[in-house]
DNA sequence: TTTATTAATCGTAATATTGCAATATAATAT
DNA sequence: ATATTATATTGCAATATTACGATTAATAAA
């Protein structure tokens, strides 16, 4: 074990889990917070702004874009990264819309806490 | 290694993490999915439900306790679960606020992507 | 008091993640 | 061609996560 049974979960279940496990390192949401405040940067930026080593950073980069948060285009001996506007758009929505599901219970109905 | 650094980020970074790796289990998704749509429930439901052994969901159960997602009241012999009211409506805001920060550059800026 | 019922905890195996040194790759500059 | 610059990849050690069988604890029912 120490393996995710992804097949026993509906495709949205695993997709919502998927972005959020990339967003759960801290270094990811630094990388981002960046990104949003500067738009385009390149990995040796993020390496004097984050503090950990260039292989680190690259594999965080190479995580944030294999689930489409960000895009990288290559210029020059350096690689430019920014925001994917289109996929950071869907993922707000799908965010959105599962912490919406939330529905308070008024306090004529049954509730337990 | 296999540590994060947690001491090089800030507390924000740290906390939206946090949240985030807690949501980035489907089977942890499942059983807030399930709360949203049943209001309470028990960790025999889940079991049914999800169909993982109880040992397992009751591990995921804690991990969403202890962030404060969920919580749970004792019932007899049971444990009646269910969505924190106060810490939904806080996390959905910081993560609308994360997703809000992202300012489209204009066609007219620089960017590379 | 014994016996279910329900959930938490413990222990453990399999796998994943984090971080970095060393190295490789690829484009540019000299 | 060679050196420089910037990033990616590889390999590895330390740690974390996932899942579950076995056990424990705590209440309820008989």
């Amino acid at each position: 074990m120490g393996l995710t049974k992804t097949e026993i979960f509906t495709a949205e279940q695993n997709e919502v889990a998927s972005i959020a496990k990339v967003l759960g390192h801290p270094a990811r949401i630094a990388i981002l917070q960046h990104l949003l405040k500067v738009n385009t940067c390149i990995c040796g930026d993020l390496v004097d702004e984050i503090g950990l080593a260039q292989p680190t950073i690259s594999q965080h980069l190479r995580e944030l874009k294999n689930i489409g948060l960000i895009r990288g285009n290559i210029e020059g001996t350096s690689v430019c990264y920014c925001i994917d506007h289109d996929n950071w758009q869907a993922f707000k929505t799908l965010f959105g819309n599962f912490f919406d599901t939330y529905k308070p219970v008024s306090c004529e109905e049954e509730d337990c806490c």
